[in-house]
Order: C-alpha cells, then structure tokens, then sequence
DNA sequence: ACGCTATACTTGTAATAACAAGATAACATT
DNA sequence: AATGTTATCTTGTTATTACAAGTATAGCGT
C-alpha cells in the first residue's frame, strides 16, 4: 500500500498562510477521500509518515486525524492505523427516522425487500422537476416493497437519471444498501438531501398493495439529493404505513 | 466568580486508575454542569487554574475541554474563558424535524402561537399510562396551537406531573420555548425522550380546529421525555398537518 | 474624568519528548 | 511446520515549552 505516497505528494501546505497547518492538512485529507483516491477501506500514512510528508510535529497531524474521526471520516486503531471510515449510511443521515429496518431486524424480525421495479424509464413530470431535467428524459427507477413479518410497510421509489449509474438496472439489489452500491461501483457518497415529510391518504393503487383501506394514512418522505460534488443526483420518494410506529426514536441529549 | 473553587475543590482524579486523566476531568466537569452547579453562561476556571486544581498538565485540560465542547456543552473563548453552552433547545434534538417554526420566521412569515389550555387537570387513562402514574392523578396540561400565517398548522399537547412544576399553570408560556422555562424556573433539563412518528386522518374535532375535512391526514408525534436525573418527566403529543410541508430539512454529510 | 498604553490573563497553535498499549512481523526454538 | 519470543510499527496519553492572538484590567498622563 504505497499509492498513498503519490496521493500525498503534491499536497503541500502553506507554512505563510493565517490558516493553521492542522487544518490545511485536515483539509488536504479531506479533499483525497472526496476525490475518491482515498476509498472506503483505504488506511493511511501512519502519524510518522505524515510528520514527514507535511513536514509538521506530530502534534499537528494528531490534532487533524482527530478532527476528521471526530466528523466520522477516519477510524483511528491503535496498533493498526488510521482507515477512512465507511461513509455513513446515509439513513443515518436522517436522525434515526429509518432505522426501522435494524431495529427490527435486531428484535429478530423478518424483515425484507421485493423489488417492484429496476429499470430505466422516461421521467414523468413532476419525476423530471425533481431532478431538473427535462420531462421524457431516461432515468433508472427503483421501486422497492418493505416488508417486516410478512406486512407490507414501506413503499419506496428512487429515480436517477440514467447516465449517472450505466448498468445498475441490472445489478441485483435486494440484499444491498442502494447507496453501498452507489459508492462502490461509481464511487458517488450522497452528501446532501433536502427532505420534506408529510402525510397522505391512501389511494386504490396504495391501498391495495399494502392491504389496507383506501383513506388510511401515510407518511409520505421526498428528498432530493445531492452527490458530494454538488450534482443534484437522485429523487427518492418514500410512502410509510401510518399506524405501525414505523418510525420510534430515542433521542439523548449529549 | 470564585464559586468554581468550591464546586472542584472535592473532584480531585483518580491517577492510579486506567481511565485516562483527560477523561476522568471531562466527567466531572460533566457531573458539575448536569447537577446545576454549573448552569448556563457559567465560566469554567481557565486552563491553568484548572491544571492547578486537578494537579495536570495543560495538554490533559485542554483535551477535556475540547471534547467538551465538541460536545456541545461548553464554548471556548480565546481572551474569555470557557463558558457552559446554552442548554441545546431539545427541539434541535429531534434531528430539526420540529425547526419549522425558526425557518417560517425567518422567512418573515407571521408565527405565532394560541394557548388553549394551560391548566392542572386530572389525567385520564392514556395519558397516565405514558407517564407511568394512576389515572386521575393532577397533571398540568398545556395545549398550544400554532399558527403561521394565520393558518393553524401544529396542535401540541403537553402533560406533566403537577408536583414537578409547581405554578407553570400560572405563568406567561406564549413568548418562550417550554423548555426554557423548565430550566431557568425550576432546574430541569430534558435529556432523553423516545418518540414515536406516525400519521392518522382527522376526526371531527380536529378538522374543526385546524378548518381542513374530517379524513385529511396528520402526522403525528407523540413522545416520553425524561430529565436529566433519570425521571419520566412529560408526555407530549403533537399533530401536524399533512399537507404543509411542516417538516422541510437539509441534511448533509459532514 | 477620560484616553492611551502596558501588563496580565485568556485560549489557540505548534514543537519536542517520553512512555504506554495494541498489533504485526521477524526471528528463534522445538 | 508450528509455536513462542522479540523487535518493530502503530496509535494513545501525558508532560513541558514557546509563541500567537484576543480580551480585560491596571497604571499613567493629560
């Protein structure tokens, strides 16, 4: 693993700049996992390494890896290294509002996905005005049934345009995290999603596949997001049963 | 502002134990800000006071204090001193799902809020079973229902123990967060809740109150909260209108 | 009494040094 | 070849030192 040595070679700091040499080097860091030369996985120089590289006392590069764990990007092992940290699930991202599928996984749950729909389609409109692109345009949509204990309770929609994920229509993704697949295959992170949540009654459609009444409510979650270099990249839409506390959170103040 | 010598003077560290200085420090400057020694705005001695005072270097304080406030607990001043933060609004704590009141006025809409009650009642089965008391036991009741733009959007309902809030029946809540008050009126800081989100269609009453039919969509909230000392402190309820996009967030990956 | 300057106090940045503890590789022994 | 020991590498903790930069107070001059 000597490729990080090239990574960081040209990536000096300004010893004459106000900004601090940590977060110059924080921030040279952060710029070699955004690009994608530093992936998931991947460790990096160890603290001598650096020293040497940056030339700085270990004091400054401690103090930048800790900056970086401490915003989730780095692990630190004593004894092993430093590892740039799984992106964070980005249902992580939402305050714990989907993390119904661990939970009742951990409770010993069945819980799984069927997939309605994996291909690519032309945009309806509001589809395209989510997405800012033109009504008719060829987007990869993904439609997925959530299922716990044999209930149906999340119907969720995803649509990408389809130049973004060549080939994805045809990988198999039901025992995936769509967004595990996204950074793996074409190493895009989700880093950015404007949401709105509200609720809606249940049309025929709805009702029907869910086996409930028509009128029953939902929970209805929309979101725009936004890959890491700032491309408005996919439109989710998510419909969640109403009546079974889908979404129970404990909140701590810390 | 001499009264921090006393509040540390009987917190000395364990230096044999295997936790380390700078965490052993951090904790009891915890337990001094979460017992009320400390309250908001307090300062902390400065650092070589500090150093003074738990008999280590400055390198372990300023550890401590920079895990503090990466924490949110304190704020550090260069020139000032440190100073314990202002209790985070337990609205932030819900992952901004609730921040749409900030955001409408900051857009420089018309926000405001109507009490509908504000009383000790006796509560009935539901709500005594959520806070974990017999029915009929005396509660204060509060009921808001909040406006924007002259349209009402959010009912809230909020039940605590009559005993824990001696006189909030009384007292002027349409200007201040809930919150607030329990901290500055009666020392009490809410530091976990468990919440639960779901949707239900409106009944009479409600269609009635917030002017939409009976059958349109709610979201809602309902939610334990516990005080800093461990105690079931209040049950809250809250419904929201479907149909607003009550609940707009920007979530970003950091 | 007011204004300016010097001093003291505060936190922030950076370097150096030493030791601890965990992990892994290399070497020695069986 | 397998096992045990030692050496090396890694991050973690702690101490000391020095200087920078912002803030507040004291002292001095008008």
């Amino acid at each position: 693993m000597n490729s990080w040595d090239e990574s960081f070679s040209d990536t000096k700091i300004n010893f004459d700049s106000p900004i601090p040499y940590y977060i110059q080097i924080k921030e040279k860091i952060k710029e070699q996992i955004d690009s994608g030369s530093l992936k998931y996985g991947d460790q990096l120089p160890g603290e001598p390494v650096l020293c040497n590289l940056f030339a700085v006392s270990r004091t400054v590069i401690r103090q930048a890896l800790a900056e970086l764990e401490h915003e989730g990007l780095v692990a630190r092992k004593k004894g092993k290294g430093t590892f740039v940290s799984e992106p964070e699930s980005f249902e992580k991202l939402s305050g714990n509002l989907s993390g119904f599928y661990q939970h009742m996984k951990k409770r010993g749950h069945l819980a799984y996905s069927q997939i309605l729909k994996q291909e690519i389609v032309h945009a309806e409109k509001d589809i395209a005005s989510n997405l800012n692109i033109k009504p008719g345009s060829l987007v990869l949509q993904l439609d997925r049934l959530r299922y716990i204990d044999n209930e149906p309770i999340v119907l969720t929609s995803t649509y990408i345009p389809s130049h973004f994920v060549p080939g994805l229509e045809n990988m198999e993704l039901s025992r995936e995290s769509l967004y595990g697949v996204l950074e793996r295959e074409y190493g895009i992170v989700i880093s950015r999603a404007y949401r709105t949540i509200g609720a809606v009654v249940a049309n025929e459609y709805h009702a029907g596949l869910f086996k409930i009444k028509k009128g029953d409510p939902f929970i209805v979650i929309s979101q725009i997001e936004y890959s890491s270099d700032g491309t408005l990249f996919a439109y989710y839409h998510g419909l969640y049963r109403g009546d079974r506390n889908v979404f129970e959170v404990e909140m701590v103040r810390q």
